[in-house]
DNA sequence: TGTGGAGTTGACATACAACTCAACATTTGC
DNA sequence: GCAAATGTTGAGTTGTATGTCAACTCCACA
């Protein structure tokens, strides 16, 4: 499923034209158009996030699609070597997503307990 | 401590000039000097582990120091969408070094039991 | 049949990342 | 104190990201 197809599948879900998406997320048509055919590359990630606002979809599955990171997210991450450590680590694991959940777990717990 | 205040730090450390480290990742020396002075933007973070490589060195603080992930990483962690959801809980919950580095224990308990 | 909504396409724009090149300045070993 | 090593600077280059604009097609339906 690339994220062209998704994001027409998602767009067609909610009901809406290319035109009000786009319009809604500040773009022109044509680019939503060119992105379902996947004529052009994914858009930025906090382009795919202004999108899911309008679809009223959490954005993870598109942003997945596309392979980026929300530039708040990586900001924040990039800037703690031990967060560089930890995803290095976990990159080279390949982890499950399974094993992604279990670790939102453990995060969970540090601030619960 | 900048990008590149911490990257003349390293070099000097490593005993090696400019030209050389330049020479051994690929790059002009100018360049070195110009990120070492702040004069320009931190290089790629492949470049960063590239220059780390040469100064034998660990890449996680400069590459913290200038908030960027590897290609490898960024691709690995930005495809699973349970890594999306992770990563944007923990970023909103600002972790601090020490809770990383537990999150690093949790990791390796995933496997190792 | 012709009009309006929806989608597609090609050409182009703009900005920024990530450098290089050539020239000059400064520091250091002897 | 001077030659070689080292460092600095300004201008330019190249590629990629992220789109826009204008022109077109296709289709439903009044």
């Amino acid at each position: 499923m690339t994220f062209g197809e998704l994001l027409r599948e998602k767009r067609r879900t909610a009901g809406v034209s290319q035109r009000e998406l786009a319009a809604g997320a500040g773009l022109d048509f044509s680019y939503i158009s060119k992105l379902e055919n996947g004529r052009i590359p994914p858009p930025a990630a906090d382009t795919v996030v202004a999108l899911c606002r309008i679809l009223k979809i959490e954005p993870e599955e598109l942003l997945a699609a596309c392979g980026k990171l929300p530039a708040d997210v990586q900001a924040s991450v990039g800037a703690s070597q031990a967060a560089q450590s930890f995803l290095q680590n976990a990159s080279q694991m390949s982890l499950t997503e399974n094993e992604w959940k279990e670790l939102s777990s453990s995060l969970k717990r540090l601030r619960d307990s």
